[in-house]
DNA sequence: GCAAAAGTGTTGTGTCTACACCCATGT
DNA sequence: ACATGGGTGTAGACACAACACTTTTGC
């Protein structure tokens, strides 16, 4: 019997999925029974399979927290190497963020809930410092590509839109000049329905829906862009 | 003798290593000896060590190719993971975008040379689609953060550094708006000296530099920012 | 009529592009 | 003087924020 010293490092996929829950934004955790790390709330995630790719990777990883279908958006975020990042063993980490729509409620297992994001529990490994990446690259993609799309329901008012990015962003969004904004972009479009007023009365809204689901950038030359002729 | 099943990927780091060069955005490749991709240019890079992250193994292999002080920045890109994309072994690769200032030369070895973005060879593994991937990043940084830097040499004209943005950027620029663009940003400032003109003649141009060798976003809220009270 | 909620009109501001014009130097 | 290259002045386009005002509903 010869000790082969393992010369590659194990390789996790981790996922930050963010929805936005009475009026938070909040992040998908799950809470560690077993060392390291025991008692911890963690992102979640697992091993990478031989055969599969990163993505298919936390795919299967999210399958057993939420119902992947939900999942409306997820792109790679970065991949952590700290050889001290994991106690235990020589651990790289790719790490998603994964969006899902306001209004679905997945069911969840015993040991994974929701958790506002401005008030983070203790995390397990460096997930604390994923989870602000996975929050800071929302927030900047909220404001100059479509990604809206991933965090709304299918059809919603301003009022419900402006809601979503005030949770996201975290500050005060006007429906008023949101409306202008992404309809000038054409990000969104009327479907023609709208919304019955509660007891309290008011104008009926107008819903909207996104015209695309899937990424768009849609102001990335902003400055320094091409000349016209 | 059992065969033990090795279940981690092996890990290498690559870098997109752009540089301006004879008024051409040009990325840093050698040439392949061995099998696989034989005779087919390639990304520099190699595999990770044990004990050391990411960033530490990507300047690492650099060093064996340039002289690692030239790198003004770097920064990661994405990692990737087909299980096809090396044709004999299960490996991940995390590649990095690097920059080198326009103007300095770097003692290279016989394999290694500078190549033209827009004219690439065909490149082994996906090192092609790395590359370009390694572009784009740099397009857009280049109008929202002062990542210029990262390119320009220590002191230099604004027609000089318009020469830079439009090599990157792939279109023409205005020295005139890219001044005033810069300026406003607080991310130039002059340095007060001038250049002295050639044998033709003309109007002595001043010298500007960067004020920060970090990057910093500089326009980052442009729409959707908090509201002022 | 009045409160509530949604939506529109309008003004002002800041940032950018385009282009005409002026400045400083060598021959 | 004039060619050459650099720099400034200025006008217009555009996107956005702010806020007053109007519309549509329930009670």
């Amino acid at each position: 019997m010869t000790t082969i010293a393992k010369n590659s490092p194990a390789h996790a996929t981790l996922a930050v999925v963010f929805q936005v829950r009475a009026g938070k934004l909040q992040v998908l955790l799950w809470h560690r029974a077993k060392a390291p790390f025991a008692g911890a709330w963690a992102l979640p995630g697992g091993y990478l399979d031989r055969g599969e790719t990163l993505e298919t990777s936390i795919r299967r990883h999210l399958a057993a927290k939420v119902d992947v279908r939900e999942v409306s958006h997820l792109e790679q975020l970065e991949t952590r190497s700290d050889p001290k990042r994991h106690p235990k063993e020589w651990q790289l980490a790719t790490a998603y963020l994964g969006l899902v729509p306001r209004g679905v409620d997945p069911a969840l297992p015993e040991d994974t809930d929701w958790h506002s994001v401005d008030r983070l529990p203790k995390l397990a490994f460096d997930h604390g410092a994923i989870t602000l990446a996975g929050r800071e690259r929302l927030q900047a993609k909220l404001s100059y590509t479509n990604l809206g799309f991933a965090l709304a329901p299918q059809s919603f008012s301003l009022s419900e839109l402006r809601d979503i990015y005030a949770a996201a962003l975290g500050h005060d969004v006007s429906a008023t000049n949101l409306q202008r904004v992404l309809i000038r972009r054409e990000v969104l479009e009327p479907t023609g329905k709208r919304r019955e007023p509660g007891r309290a009365g008011g104008r009926p809204a107008a819903l909207f829906r996104f015209r695309s689901p899937k990424l768009e950038v849609t102001d990335q030359f902003a400055v320094l862009r091409p000349p016209e002729r």
